[in-house]
DNA sequence: GCCTATGTTAATGAATTGTTAAGTTATCAT
DNA sequence: ATGATAACTTAACAATTCATTAACATAGGC
């Protein structure tokens, strides 16, 4: 389980940490948002726990940031705050946090609401990795595994595939891809088949079948 | 129907089982979620009570694991939770629950809650499986397995097919059919013999009779 | 045996999907 | 910022599969 911690304040920061591995979590540290922006896209971490004061980029625009970001949609996150920042609270929930902890922090009570975070997200968030025949599809780590051999899918392959896969052997129609993986965009009548012919060229042509007039399915 | 319950408590589980089986339910039963999964890919149960609950593998854990196994596609899960756990709520139904009841439970209500759950499925979810004799026909994977032999059907065939197995030795007249497949398009009066003669080709001769002057039926 | 309904076959062309390359956009490291 | 690289989309064209038709053959009821 990775922690990104950010604070302006390096002894939080270091205090924060030392309760954390402690506890046998891997934790990242930045000191302010632009740099947890950066490291949060890099290593994925599963909880970000970001001050509410900081100064430039405070916590709640930062958290703005980083909801947006599509490879984070699984990390959580948890806001540090003191006592008198009232009106964060409202903010803070409302830019997509998780949790909330007053300064000043007691650490068993700290470290028990972070295990109950994500306990609850990893009992509340399905697996998202699926094996079919010799196939691995890793939604969390964004990896594909053929026979031992890991194969590298761009982002469109990457959800097309996974999405065939979520239900091995129904047939999806074309429609029913288009607004699962490109929601409300339009886009043209082959833009599905190019997508369809690179997985191929990847993982094997006969994993992905066609049936003519209806749509397509992943089958072993 | 079948049901299975799984609650640590033996009264609960006593209790539920004695209430459904006077309604003409298959009842099975487990203690806890391991074994649950177990039964559960045995028998497909179209019903899961699940206790939130439970030591070790608590309900909602169990229902993510539930979840995965893709025969269980088709099956309901409804949680039963004591009114003090508010947070199962929404965990819950993260986890995918399709209906939530409270302790302490009322017989009467508990019974039209389960009622009212599985009338839904079946309205809901039309059967697109149909096993008839050794021909297995699946509408949402577009697949006919005839003797462990999946044989490719083209559109049209597919669905001339699928309908007159739809009722079983029913005769469909020839403007029933063409009503049903090519709603409101006009084709000659070949048409349908050649789609008959395709699939008759493929799964045997059989299987589809001609009842001259009058249409064709589906018989084993 | 005749007449009509159905079976058979192969050819046509329409519809759908596959392929490729090129243009555009996004992403990343320097 | 900048250029390099990868990703995504599009469009034109090729290939394939399907559906339909028409012409002729066969069968069943009267």
């Amino acid at each position: 389980m990775k922690i990104l911690i950010v604070d302006d304040e390096k002894d939080i920061l270091e205090f924060l940490s030392y309760n954390l591995i402690k506890e046998g979590y891997t934790v990242f540290q930045e000191l302010n948002g632009l740099a947890a922006l950066k490291t949060a896209k890099k290593v994925k971490p599963d909880l970000i726990i970001l001050d509410v004061m900081m100064p430039e980029m405070d916590g709640i625009i930062t958290c703005n940031e980083l909801r947006q970001l599509p490879e984070l949609s699984n990390t959580l996150i948890l806001f540090l705050s003191a006592r008198s920042e009232e009106y964060s609270q409202i903010a803070g929930f409302d830019a997509g946090a998780d949790d909330y902890v007053l300064k000043p922090i007691k650490p068993k009570l700290f470290i028990s609401r972070v295990k109950a975070l994500l306990k609850r997200k990893s009992s509340t968030k399905p697996i998202q990795k699926l094996e079919i025949g010799s196939i691995t599809i890793d939604k969390s780590r964004h990896t594909l595994v053929k026979s031992q051999q890991e194969i590298h899918l761009a982002k469109k392959e990457f959800n097309l595939l996974y999405y065939l896969m979520s239900v091995p052997g129904k047939v999806f129609s074309r429609d029913e891809i288009i607004s699962e993986i490109w929601q409300d965009t339009f886009v043209g009548d082959r833009t599905i088949d190019v997508h369809v012919r690179k997985i191929r060229e990847k993982i094997g042509p006969k994993h992905i079948k066609t049936i003519k007039g209806v749509g397509y399915k992943f089958d072993i």
